[in-house]
DNA sequence: ACTGGTTGCGTAACCGGTTGCGATAAGCCA
DNA sequence: TGGCTTATCGCAACCGGTTACGCAACCAGT
């Protein structure tokens, strides 16, 4: 049995597609005993307008792309989460790419929402050569960069203040007396990551602390590189006495490591993590973290995009959310 | 400027838009040099073809949907990726829904999927009213249930076998000499819940240990009511030497609990969780588990939902996959 | 009765692709 | 040279909606 299109309605009600399409979507009067009827005909046919056939007349697809690099990370499961809240009630779905901060990955996905001409991206760029995604703004689709910045980008973005929370991450530790502090600083092609080594060296350097090149590791973003690069910087001949761990996947690599050769934490070695996860509270220890406001960033990409869409300029095209110290227990060893 | 369509590109190149199509598609054969006239039309427009003009003919948008409660969640996190491994190859995009056990957001995004006339669905169904849900399997487009079954269902379905992991961990608490074992239940709308409890009892049953019914503790799918059901459990005044915790927040909140009322596991208090969690390795205690492989989860899921669009019967229509039991330190308390 | 305005709805073009059918031209053979 | 293949491509209908026009019927006013 065929999908009823508008026509079968139509026929059914004993009126014209036009009719049909105007009570569909309220857009001109039809007299109420007209329109009962084609109600009545949408429901016994339980016909559903093709978003489809709507599409290619009025341009818009009421669709929005998202990229990101990892939905397994809670990180960006919550920045989902917040970008559906504010999809959700004007209609909007969501295409959800996984880069796996693979370029073709990247190029790959971007080409897709291309042609499935979503209305609008919202993009956790793992590329730096901003051209590949520029191309989607300048063809027709607006683009909000989230999370990952990169120089010379000059559209809308939302992200969060990096450097000032590894800045107050780090000072945290220094409040703790350590003198001695490395960092897991990640996966330097991303902004993020570089922000907040900046942050981490901002403070050290307030403080005159020096830094030891050996003390800052940088890595690709995964546990497993997290215990390595914790691994090698414990093992160094002179080791630090505090680590700033620069997302949460190195944090539970690092932690994993330390826990791994027999060190306590934060006896021997304390840590303060970037970006909270619920099971942080419970790890051994509980771990002391700049927590980074993931729901929000979502919301507000996605209200900068939709605010595109609709041709308004969003009123701020840079957003940078403030980050939070969630202090717990692996960062101060006891006196 | 306008957007290029194939008549551009057509115009461009000095051929028919029929042509352009087919040296797109590779539909049919066209000579060398005007294929080569074409492509280089393609290139100097920058032009992309609409999806959704092709989907109006083919009756095909290469897209799928998937509904699932919460992207936040580790275990979506994962079955997200592993549908996206077997989309990726195949050009399919992936449209996701997160109803957070909602019904009325279940029917919201149903009734989008199909207005964007998905070729297919992929979900974890919230809904007992499996009517909600048929409808999208009589109405032309197929269904793949996942995770969550319910009675009555017969159509594709993959999950775990949620009976048996239960029966596997509950066996370890016992062979861990507990004999008075508790549950952290869950959501007993979820059929995920109610075979996991069963598997529980069954354990029990089949080694005669009595269940009092107060240590049988159901509630949502939280963290938050975890910690109030581990509570509840541990302020009981008979309460278990072991719990058995149904998915993995009900495990972060059990750990929480167990935590706040100063108490220590596994000494005081055995656990095992349900569902694995990468930081379960590192929490205090390290979580013994039963592990579900999610992301098989997606991947078959995704395969099945492939085979249904291309009319092939699946191979199998219901696929129950196995899990396996981590054994960390949160089971067996010293003797 | 004629006119002008209003009310309620239909006609048909269009969006950007796909595809069945057929047209044109070149090549081949007798 | 005419007829028959074969190679290469174009015409136009169609997919299922939206929307600019315009039309018929009705009413009121004079």
């Amino acid at each position: 049995m065929r999908r009823p299109t508008i026509n079968d309605v139509a026929k059914r009600a004993g009126v014209s597609k036009t009719t049909v399409s105007h009570v569909i979507n309220n857009t001109r009067f039809v007299e109420e005993e007209t329109r009962q009827r084609v109600l009545q005909a949408i429901a016994e046919l339980d016909y559903r307008p093709s978003s489809v056939a709507r599409s290619l007349t009025t341009n818009r697809t009421e669709t929005i792309g998202v990229i990101i690099s990892d939905a397994s990370n809670y990180f960006f499961g919550e920045v989902l989460l917040g970008i559906e809240d504010v999809l959700r009630p004007v209609n909007y779905g969501l295409i959800v790419c996984n880069t796996a901060e693979i370029l073709e990955r990247e190029a790959h996905y971007l080409d897709l929402l291309m042609r499935q001409r979503v209305d609008g991206i919202i993009a956790a760029a793992t590329s730096q050569r901003w051209g590949i995604l520029a191309q989607a703004e300048v063809r027709h689709t607006p683009v909000v960069f989230m999370d990952r910045s990169f120089e010379g980008l000059e559209g809308p973005f939302v992200g969060v203040d990096n450097k000032r929370g590894a800045y107050l991450g780090t000072r945290h530790l220094i409040e703790c007396r350590h003198r001695q502090i490395g960092i897991l600083a990640g996966f330097q092609r991303l902004s993020t990551m570089r922000e907040r080594l900046a942050g981490f060296r901002q403070a050290l350097q307030e403080h005159d602390i020096p830094l030891p090149e050996e003390w800052v590791v940088t890595s690709p973003l995964s546990i497993e590189a997290g215990r390595e690069a914790m691994r090698q910087i414990l093992t160094l001949p002179e080791r630090p006495t505090a680590v700033f761990l620069n997302n949460n996947l190195l944090s539970l690599g690092g932690l994993l490591a330390i826990r791994e050769l027999g060190l306590s934490c934060p006896e021997d070695i304390s840590v303060v993590g970037f970006d909270d996860h619920p099971w942080a509270a419970v790890s051994d220890p509980p771990l002391t973290v700049v927590r980074q406001p993931a729901q929000q960033l979502g919301q507000v990409a996605a209200q900068m995009v939709l605010a595109l869409i609709n041709g308004e300029q969003p009123p701020e095209s840079r957003v940078l959310l403030e980050c939070e110290m969630i202090v717990r227990q692996s960062s101060c060893p006891p006196h």
